[in-house]
DNA sequence: AAAGTATGTTTGACGGACAGAACATTATGG
DNA sequence: CCATAATGTTCTGTCCGTCAAACATACTTT
């Protein structure tokens, strides 16, 4: 019954090995927490621990914790009771997720058309997900686009997709199979 | 000095609050059970908790306990010692996260020209950040190109990107930021 | 059928990310 | 300069996903 080579059955298994099991050194949160730490900074000069809790809409407590760990990191130095600053490994790191950032909302934005609400929550979780090959690739193609090397006026502008909130295969809505999934499992 | 409108300044944070925030009903976790769940059903019929372990790099214990909340919440049905099906949620879920995963591998291979292996691994964790929305366009946006309505051959072929480990822009490497920025953090 | 092996389950513990509340420090403004 | 408000820190507790290990059940094999 092995027909399908396991291999590439289990692709998308395999790789969460990797991926969910691979300790990342920077996890998700801290990737977030020295975004906002980075965006504060130009913005504002000083940023001190109110601030990113307000932006990350966390605890006080949250982040001061956090931030201690991240201070171990070395990816942080924090003042007690004072002003938090990136270190420029920290620094490197926001930097580089706010790029990623900017990369995949202008794609999802100017090549998909997705509603810019939307485009933001995605590429807000997509950040965390994208590896340098594929973001590289993606400024790459998007540079193509802008500069009419690829023209997409072409296609087909039937932007009435299905409704945006549901999955044009499995009618499944939210995140694609979130709520509505489980409203009728009292099975 | 509040130049930049924190609407706009604050997005990632903002989304941030909404995206980790809210109770997804269905965790990436979960998400992934599913999906190997359901890619199992598919190639050898009856499932048992043995083979999601050896699919998701996890333990027996760990696998057994899960199913259990997932039966909780009406996504699986786990028949003691015996084997394990999707309900009719679990599996829509499954389904939709595995279509997912194929849009995005086929969008990163033909599109972007990323390496099948870099591509998996991506498109692993994208399945589980990208709404419908997003998904619907996808999806178009590669028919497009299939039908050839989009021909991307005009396009500088220069592959010859700097290397798929980096970031082009911050020389850092791994998921961007990763490793390389912990390293000279002894500051 | 008895023994031995492969599978499953349960329990206890852990680390990460968070909230809440008690406590500490700094700022402000009368 | 002191009282109060605003900030920040610490401690305790929670939930999630995980492992390890002890225990239970099912399957084989002789």
């Amino acid at each position: 019954m092995d027909i399908v080579p396991p291999r590439l059955r289990l692709l998308g298994a395999v790789v969460r090995g990797y991926v969910l099991h691979t300790k990342k050194d920077v996890s998700e949160t801290y990737e977030m927490y020295l975004k906002v730490l980075v965006q504060l900074r130009r913005d504002k000069g000083t940023v001190r621990v109110r601030d990113m809790a307000g932006d990350l809409q966390v605890t006080l407590g949250t982040v001061s914790s956090l931030l201690k760990k991240m201070e171990h990191a070395g990816l942080v130095v924090h003042e007690r009771y004072g002003a938090v600053q990136p270190t420029a490994a920290g620094m490197r790191v926001g930097e580089c997720v706010i790029r990623r950032f900017e990369t995949i909302m202008a794609f999802l934005i100017e090549v998909l058309g997705v509603p810019s609400a939307i485009a933001e929550i995605d590429a807000c979780r997509m950040e965390h997900a994208v590896s340098p090959a594929t973001i590289n690739r993606l400024k790459h193609f998007l540079r193509s686009v802008q500069s009419n090397e690829i023209d997409l006026r072409s296609r087909d502008e039937s932007t009435t997709l299905s409704s945006d909130r549901t999955c044009s295969e499995c009618e499944t809505t939210g995140v694609c199979g979130a709520e509505a999934a489980l409203k009728p499992a009292n099975e």
